[in-house]
DNA sequence: TCCGCTGCGTACCATCTGGTACATGGACTA
DNA sequence: TAGTCCATGTACCAGATGGTACGCAGCGGA
């Protein structure tokens, strides 16, 4: 089948990039870390850029994946977030995730091969995680703000994890912020002014009712 | 003075940089950025690890900088995150962080020249910043999980404002977890089994007294 | 005055870089 | 059977790479 041995070489490429990134691998050296020649690279490519852009479009992948797997069991709010800590935190995932904020790095200073990540890292995921505390019954620019900080969070939290690998701190940490980040606002909160922190006139026990849960993963899935 | 040339020159090695990161530049191209030779940087820092090693500790020293003025004015702890916050989000920072999180990148991967930035990118800040909760009244393992749920929940925030520019969203999102974070728990949890998640017997309202502060600011700068 | 040290320029090196030219072989199609 | 297309190997290229050899100017101290 045409284009199947590039699919195939790609998968090849990505798996020993997460192995120890990219930055400092020259064409040859992925090549023989692959099986392959620099001129197949170059063939089913075009350029070192031409991979490097298919790598990125390959971990893109990835992540909407993880992305539709978050949505599959919607429950407790604070129990889906903790089985998404305990999914991100698997030591298996961790070479994947080393490249992806590798790729971060790079789509920090622009890099033109960035272009596909730097416009969904944020907003692949921020849109679906704003429903859920929407549907937690916050109004909308406070569940996008608790997406927004949710989000960060747990970025901020695998990036401790990967370089002190300090699995017990980060573990209690990150079942901490479950917590915060879905529990009810103090007694009295509703009636201070400013921003709206709370649901104050919403329900707001866990959402289990079956309509709900389908819509979420409407939402999540029409973003694949 | 022996060594003042090689002072200046790293200087201008990190100013430049920050502006485009040092992932895909050769020795060469340093050089001409910085108004030298490709042959003054070997010979001021032996080879292009060095110079790397280099710039790491230099980013190293900045962060260092950045703790010590935290530290200076200890008042309301929401006020504190707020403001360390708002200096973070400064535009003017944004090359630094760019730098620092490029580094962090080639980190993960554990390149022999990031040692000192990895013994150092959580450790020197996990510590004060367990030190400041601790003065809020939490015992030792809450604290310690405050202060590294904080450090990444910072940090995430910072990642997605370099990368999206969202002032408002993450300002918002970041004035939130300060509340959050320092916020007294809902009444009756601490009659909840389980890992302590308040400081129920102590004080909690906003660390003032003279004597406290001066205590936080001396373990701050204890480790600089 | 001579010495040694820091700082720097020029020229050079072997090796590697991304990329190209060209030939070839197998599989499917007409 | 002839033609076409995907995939691949070998050989090559000009230029860049990190690093070295060597020389030299200035400057402070003996």
């Amino acid at each position: 089948m045409a284009g199947d041995a590039r699919e195939a070489l790609l998968d090849r490429c990505v798996s020993f990039l997460k192995e120890g990134g990219f930055s400092q691998l020259s064409l040859r050296e992925i090549a023989s870390g692959t099986g392959t020649s620099h001129r197949m690279l170059i063939y089913h490519f075009g350029s070192r850029e031409g991979l490097l852009t298919e790598v990125v479009r390959r971990v893109e992948a990835e992540q909407r994946a993880a992305l539709a797997a978050l949505a599959t069991e919607l429950d407790d709010p604070v129990e889906v977030s903790r089985r998404f800590w305990r999914h991100l935190a698997d030591p298996a995932l961790a070479p994947a995730e080393r490249l992806f904020f590798e790729i971060y790095a790079h789509a920090l200073f622009d890099r033109s091969w960035t272009k596909s990540f730097r416009a969904s890292v944020i907003a692949a995921w921020a849109g679906p995680v704003e429903e859920l505390f929407a549907q937690l019954g916050w109004d909308r620019p406070e569940a996008r703000r608790r997406a927004r900080l949710s989000l960060a969070a747990t970025r901020g939290l695998l990036l401790d994890l990967l370089i002190t690998g300090d699995r017990d701190v980060l573990d209690a940490a990150a079942d901490l912020f479950a917590q915060l980040v879905t529990a009810p606002p103090p007694a009295g909160a509703c009636a201070a002014g400013g921003v709206s922190i709370s649901p104050c006139a919403a329900e707001r026990s866990p959402v289990r009712a079956r309509g709900v849960r389908t819509d979420v993963v409407e939402v999540l899935e029409a973003r694949i």
